[in-house]
DNA sequence: GTAATATATTCACTTTATTGAATATATATT
DNA sequence: AATATATATTCAATAAAGTGAATATATTAC
């Protein structure tokens, strides 16, 4: 369980070094104290969105710029206060005047099956392109406004 | 792998109804799909700091009282991009979505010298009473909206 | 193209997390 | 206080996550 431990070392090696390859890597691990195995490595690199790309010096790995869209949806499960729905439209609560930044988030998710959003100031309401779709978009919601 | 699901789901009954006691929350799950034992429900009490405080009706299991105020005040800070201004108007740009959710905060804490905020998609426009108090205007915004 | 190098995946194993039944402790009611 | 009710903890079993060695696949170099 030094995962936590040795994913936060591995963005720090990226920022400060530059680093060619996953070998590299693993010695300056070793360096730092961290012995880890070139598979564990690899699923590190994928689960930290590490890619390598080739620069002015040869290739180098490096982690992905941190877009505004993952930040936002980490803004919107915190403001996410309830998902209810009855047989036609589906209603979400959120914290004060927090509404139509959900509903934004919602928006530009471009779902084919929701016809629109409206938001007031904490509430948001969903309309699916067909009442026969509700249980769908709810899922849907659940799914891209909660945790998990 | 039901544990977020369920804790989500927990939150959201909280929210909605009033719970007096884990055996009806373990009900009120139950209704919903979600079979659980009370060990493990008083597990998730504690892991979501959930307390049984007596109110009008008796007691009900509450969330602890995150003023919303404070977490929205994090929200903001991490959605205001900058802040600028001319001699008349101040600009805040955010991220994209969140001008509302930003202006709406901006409103809420009722300054003198603000005669009024709009909020487009990714800017707020902040109008001061006069041009002459702009400069103190800014000060405040800058206070409030930012992490220093 | 082939060889060399780099990364991803499979397999087997270990460690950690999650869970419910039973039980103990704590809290409320009278 | 005694009793009823509510919550927390222990124990044992199960499920899930994490890991390295070996191997397969993909990528780069020539």
């Amino acid at each position: 369980m030094n995962k936590q431990v040795r994913q936060s070392k591995i963005r720090e090696m990226l920022h400060l070094h530059e680093v060619g390859n996953q070998h590299d890597l693993i010695r300056l691990l070793e360096e730092a104290g961290i012995r880890v195995a070139q598979a564990t490595l690899s699923r590190d690199c994928s689960e930290l969105g590490i890619i390598r790309s080739k620069g002015l010096n040869g290739y180098r790995l490096a982690l992905p710029e941190e877009n505004p869209g993952n930040i936002i949806k980490g803004l919107v499960e915190v403001e996410v206060l309830s998902i209810q729905s009855n047989e036609a439209v589906v209603i979400i609560k959120t914290l004060p005047g927090r509404a139509h930044g959900v509903g934004s988030f919602l928006d530009q998710l471009k779902n084919s099956q929701i016809l629109g959003t409206i938001a007031g100031d904490d509430t948001v309401l969903v309309i699916p392109v067909s009442v026969a779709q509700i249980s769908q978009v709810i899922s849907y919601i659940q799914e891209n406004l909660s945790k998990n």
